[in-house]
Formats: structure tokens, C-alpha cells, sequence
RNA sequence: GUGGAUAUAGCUCAACUGGUUAGAGUACCGGUCUGUGGAACCGGAUGUUGUGGGUUCGAGUCCCAUUAUCCACCCCA
């Protein structure tokens, strides 16, 4: 073989488009129900977005991204997240005037260099939720409610929903020096990666999978004494809303998230089934990026993204829950002779004007393969035209299911089909 | 980026301690078979054994390299 496909990228074929086409459905229902707009924003973006936004200390920004100069000598990124991007939307559309909270999805296609796994691709598909401009814990619960609802709506129960606060910049300036403390008598203890940690991001040592790190971390200060009155108040305000929402859900001190940009409440749907790549959906507030980080103005804002292929992963077991669409056709066309080829193609773009999904034998097949195509394919009914039909305009209908034949004119075909009276036969 | 496993037909897998022309099931194409025949039977095509080197009289099998996939670390959706 010649080209074979670049490393962690895939193709998606028409089987498991059928599965990801209800995913998407559902998802974008669900997000307009809770009023919420699509936005598309470029694949494209500046190199110094994600620098400012994501972190310059993160793994994403500094290993990850597949970066390209352009003819013009600009430093441009495929882009590693989606929520950079629509903070830049929102504030170059001005969106920032629109009455709040501005509500906005997306379906984006990301890119990271990473260490192609199962559930973890080079070029991965996302489908996401910002909203902008409350800091109210009613939208954080309900943005969680938003997850909740469409997880449920694709038979999700079994995922369990994480949740932690990180605090406020002020007390979370607090916490990390009690961090720093707490770990520095145990430094050699640390894992290589940790002990660096201690100085650039003390919090995602309670993140790391070590072993002897995760011993230390068990005994490590929580955030929670050390948070602000305002902080307190607002994860209670969310865990109480929950509560009131019937959202199961699991306190997790030690869930951080590995974005930079995250403040207060974070959250992740896990599930059991997916290995290591457990994370199905991730999501969390961050009040200070828009001001702090692009030049906005103060704008509180939460948002989640949602792994389209590990959901459509895990919904593979489920095929016969799920409202599919069926790519069988309903009829199948079979002629011989003389011009029923093109009668046949006349007949099927009536159907099809209707959305009727008709298969047309283009070959002019032998009997013994026109029953064998039509039982493959898994059409309902068969149509088989011969030069004495294409006289007397008359046809039989077969039903491959019950086996039975019908005759009609056809005139009478598209009536048949489209006015139900197939259900006669 | 680090560690481990794997790689044979479109798919699932065979091929003895290295030994004829690498096989089977399935899928695909055709025939018996121009007319309501969906079955059955018969036949056909498909491989640089992931790729490149090496050892050997001889390599799918042993060695080295390389690429891809899978699993874990890491990272995260």
C-alpha cells in the first residue's frame, strides 16, 4: 500500500457514523433545550492563544500541539482545545455585550501530539458547552444538569460524576503554599516528575498515579480549610443544587485537571470501561481567563467538552438501545432488458424525492443475484421489471419478508409506499 | 517521551524442532440459472507473510533495524 493513514488519526466509516450521527443529535438537542447557540470557530489558531490560556507549564502547550508557520511567518497552532478559541470568539464578536449569560456549544476536530492509546488519537473530535457571564452556583449545577440530561438521553447511567473545587485565586495562593510545605518533607519520596511539580504546579501531585506519590497525597492538606468564605459557599451552593437536581455525585479531593485556566468548581464523568482513558466528559469554571489572560472584560464563565469518540466507544454495546437510522433500503430494483434500466431509475426518483431510501441493480443481474444482492442488503421489498411489465405497466411488489407478492400499476408505486398501504401486504 | 506485547488474504485464524508451489473458514466475483429462483453444488480471484537488512543449502519461523497497532506510564476528551 502506497499512503497510509498519518499515526493517531483515523477514518470513521459509515457504521460508525450511524452511531456518532445520534450521538450528535442528541447532544445538540439537549444543549439548544438548555439554550444554548452553536458556534463554529476556526481549526486554526495563534500559537500565543493556548501559551496564555491553557498554560505555558502544561503538557498540552509544551509538548503537544502540532504548530506550522504560514507564508507570512505567522506562529499558528491545529488547535489542542476548544475553549481558547470560543473565549477569543466571544470577545473579538463582541458577544460581550449580548444580554448574559451568553450560551454557546461547539463540535470541534483537536489535534495533540500524543502517544496514540485506545480512546486517545492525534486528531480527536470534541463536542463542547461554554457558558459566559454568571458566576451563580445555579450555573454551574446547571451546566452539570446539561451533561447529565444528554448522558442520560444516550442510556448512560453507570458514569460516575466527579467533582472538586479548586478555590478562588486567593485562597488557592494559600492552599499551595500549605501544599509545597506538606510535600517538601516528603520530597524524596516524590516521583522525578512530582518533585518538579513542587515548583511550577504543586496541585497536580495530587493528580499524579505513582504509587509512593499517591501514598503521600492521602495524608496531604485538603483544599477545602483553606478555602474563602465565598468559595465555600459557592461549592455548597452547587453540591445543594445537585442534590435538589437528584445529580449523583462523588466529592473528589484529588481531582485538579490538567488545564491551567481552571478556578472553583471542576467535574468529570468517568467510566469503568474505557481503560486508562477513563474521562469521558471534563469541564470546570474559569472566571479569570477572559480578564486576565485575553484582555476581556471580567467574565465569569463554565463550560464542559465531551470525548466523541470515547462516548461513541462505549455506546457500541448499546447499537440496539439506540434510535438508529437504518441505511437498508426499503426497495429493491431489479430489470432486465430493453429500457427498464432507466424506467427503474424513473420509479426510484420518485421514492427518493420522498427520502425513500431505494436501491437501483445498475448491472442488470441474473434472477439467482438480484434475490441474493436484495437479501444481502436487507431490502424490504423487491421490484423486478422485465420487458412484459414495461408493456403493460403492471408489476408485482414482493415482500421478502412474508414472501408475498402484490400486483399494482406503476403509476400506483409511489402510493403504495409513501401512503402506507405496503402494510396491506 | 518511557516500558511491554503484537504484525500471515478484506475479516477470523492455521502452517511441527527452519524444509515442496503459505492453507482453511468467512466475505467477494462467476457458473449450473432470462424471469419471483433468497437454497444447494461447482469454480475463480486475492499475499512482496508490515517494511528493510542479516544468518542459512533453505526463513512466515532465528537475529538486527524500522514502521504501525494494542496495553500500561504519562497526558487528557
Amino acid at each position: 500500500m502506497k499512503y497510509k493513514r498519518v499515526k493517531g488519526t483515523r477514518d470513521i466509516l459509515p457504521q460508525e457514523w450511524i452511531l456518532r450521527e445520534v450521538v450528535i443529535d442528541v447532544v445538540r438537542t439537549t444543549a439548544y433545550s438548555f439554550g444554548y447557540g452553536e458556534i463554529t470557530t476556526p481549526i486554526l489558531e495563534e500559537a500565543g492563544l493556548f501559551i496564555h490560556s491553557v498554560g505555558d507549564a502544561s503538557d498540552i502547550v509544551t509538548k503537544e500541539m502540532y504548530t506550522l508557520v504560514d507564508k507570512a511567518g505567522r506562529d499558528l497552532v491545529l488547535i489542542p482545545e476548544g475553549t481558547a478559541g470560543i473565549c477569543r470568539a466571544y470577545i473579538e464578536s463582541k458577544m460581550t455585550v449580548w444580554p448574559k449569560p451568553v450560551k454557546l456549544f461547539y463540535f470541534q476536530r483537536l489535534f495533540r501530539y500524543e502517544k496514540p492509546q485506545k480512546g486517545r488519537y492525534r486528531e480527536f473530535s470534541q463536542f463542547g458547552v461554554e457558558c459566559f457571564g454568571s458566576q451563580s452556583p445555579t450555573a454551574d449545577a446547571e451546566i452539570i444538569s446539561l451533561a447529565h440530561t444528554m448522558l442520560k438521553k444516550l442510556h448512560f447511567s453507570s458514569l460516575t460524576l466527579h467533582i472538586n473545587t479548586l478555590g478562588c485565586d486567593a485562597c488557592r495562593k494559600e492552599y499551595r503554599e500549605a501544599l509545597v510545605r506538606y510535600f517538601l518533607s516528603f520530597e524524596s519520596t516524590l516521583c522525578e516528575d512530582c518533585q518538579n511539580r513542587l515548583k511550577t504546579n504543586p496541585l497536580r501531585i495530587l493528580d499524579c498515579k505513582n504509587p509512593s506519590c499517591k501514598q503521600c497525597v492521602a495524608d496531604a492538606p485538603k483544599i477545602h480549610p483553606y478555602l474563602c468564605d465565598v468559595c465555600k459557599e459557592h461549592f455548597q451552593g452547587v453540591l445543594g443544587c445537585l442534590d435538589v437536581l437528584k445529580i449523583p455525585y462523588f466529592v473528589d479531593y484529588e481531582l485538579v485537571r490538567g488545564l491551567d485556566y481552571y478556578t472553583q468548581t471542576v467535574f468529570e464523568f468517568i467510566s469503568q470501561d474505557l481503560g486508562a482513558q477513563g474521562t469521558v466528559l471534563g469541564g470546570g469554571r474559569y472566571d479569570g481567563l477572559i480578564e486576565k489572560e485575553l484582555d476581556g472584560p471580567p467574565t465569569p464563565a463554565i463550560g464542559f467538552a465531551m470525548g466523541l469518540e470515547r462516548i461513541t466507544m462505549l455506546l457500541e454495546t448499546k447499537r440496539t438501545e439506540l434510535p438508529l437510522r437504518t441505511i437498508d433500503p426499503m426497495l429493491y430494483i431489479a430489470n432486465f432488458g430493453g429500457n427498464t434500466a432507466t424506467l427503474s431509475l424513473q420509479i426510484a426518483q420518485d421514492l427518493r424525492q420522498n427520502n425513500m431510501n431505494v436501491l437501483v441493480d445498475l448491472e442488470g443481474k441474473g434472477m439467482k443475484k438480484v434475490f441474493e444482492t436484495a437479501e444481502k442488503r436487507n431490502a424490504k421489498y423487491l421490484l423486478v421489471i422485465g420487458e412484459e411489465e414495461e408493456k403493460t405497466g403492471i408489476v408485482s411488489i414482493r415482500n421478502l419478508t412474508t414472501r408475498e407478492n402484490k400486483e399494482l400499476e406503476i403509476s400506483a408505486i409511489p402510493s403504495f409506499f409513501l401512503k402506507g398501504d405496503q402494510n396491506e401486504v
